[in-house]
DNA sequence: GAGTGGTCTAGACCACTGT
DNA sequence: CAGTGGTCTAGACCACTCC
């Protein structure tokens, strides 16, 4: 009755969620262990732990050594966020892409930057801040830390030439981070740099990236009115 | 000089940051392919398949059959994001939870909710509204529409004891579906939801969810202000 | 202590795709 | 066509954790 043979990762993953949504399986359910089901799928165990394993990853089944493989009881779906960095997503769309530097300076960050960034009392960084367009209309604003000490290298860029957040991508390669999704109501300096009105309901991205010798940079993008982020899942 | 032995996945990768990070593999290189990391790690090239499909998954190397593994160039970055159901998230953070059932209908949606949900002309379908709150204060204002013709269940549940958020993660297992996030401004009838003042700046979540017969689910989460959604990358 | 998932190995074949 | 990643297999050992 199955119809397709079982024989790879894909297929096994395919025939545990059937049995699942048939309700085979039920929320809070012991399932079968890896042996048991690839001796009855015919396949190796490996095969079976691949796909049970990216169903764990997913949310859908909850693992552990000893006791076993159980359907989620209270799915906590892990959506997959794509974050560009942003000439690209901007070019993705088919507009034309311009980057506008409004500010650059080195100054002691507010309090909770500083706090945030975990820096000596009194420390100077890189502040930058600078405009991304979209056909020439406001895209996001980019509010943006450097620890230039951290960074050395990022003093001596041309960031009139090259975004910030497109060297950092650049130049420096993988860091850990956070990243933060929130919402802002334009006031009269969002709506003066997004040539929008106050009152607009913004989307806002904070997001900061750390090396061992400490935080890199910590950045506030504030998207234009009606910016909207979206993903499968 | 490498200080521990790569035997693992987890150190291959390791490894292989490094490398990255130290420019000895810049972005847009080449890097050796699986046979000859595994030969030069002395580990089985599975092993070394685990770590580059791991990287090659958060987006930091780009790999292709016969072209092989280069490192990105401009990474896109993934960012997991986790969407628990309201309930345990408002209990997770430690606050007393309520849902108190707003109003609930059975009436033909606006066009553009029926479009999207691509239902028959003047078919009628369930409209649930209702309010989550954590220790007594608005948390999130939901709106939904169920397509109570694809799940004819959904009509014999008492949605004033759980809230439909709940009842669709329990009963209607797994779904795809998509989500996006944005922004709004706090009109007045979102202010007197979520008892706010109006021209506050409010997260926003749109999540459709589906079934090979159509169209499950659409619903619009408005949260309460200062709501963020964090994770790490 | 014992049962379960997590991982490694060595070898094999397949699928895709650049040349 | 040939080189690369993608996957499967059978077997083994380990790590964790429930009882």
């Amino acid at each position: 009755m199955t119809g397709t043979a079982i024989k790879n990762w894909q297929s096994v993953q395919q025939e545990v969620l059937n049995r699942i949504n048939s309700k085979l399986w039920k929320p809070g359910d012991l399932i079968p262990n890896e042996a048991q089901l690839a001796s009855e799928f015919g396949c190796a165990r490996a095969t079976v732990n691949r796909a049970l394993q990216n169903l764990a990853d997913t949310g859908l089944l909850e693992r552990r050594r000893k006791a076993g493989t159980r359907v989620a009881t209270h799915p906590v779906r892990k959506a997959t966020l794509d974050i560009p960095i942003i000439r690209k997503e901007i070019t993705g769309k088919g507009y034309a892409y311009r980057y506008a530097l409004v500010s650059t300076e080195t100054v002691v960050p507010p309090r909770d930057m500083a706090a945030r960034m975990r820096l000596k009392p009194d420390e100077k960084i890189l502040h930058i801040v600078g405009l991304h367009m979209a056909n020439g209309e406001p895209y996001v604003f980019e509010n943006r830390w450097i620890n230039s000490n951290v960074v050395p290298a990022v003093r001596d860029v041309d960031f009139s030439k090259q975004s910030p957040n497109e060297w950092l991508v650049e130049n420096i390669p993988f860091t850990s981070g956070d990243i933060a999704f929130s919402a802002l109501c334009a006031g009269a300096f969002e709506a003066e740099m997004l040539s929008c009105k106050t009152g607009e309901g913004l989307f806002v991205i904070d997001r900061s990236t750390w090396k061992a010798e400490g935080a890199i940079t910590s950045v506030r993008l504030v998207f234009a009115p009606g910016y909207r982020i979206h993903t499968e899942i």
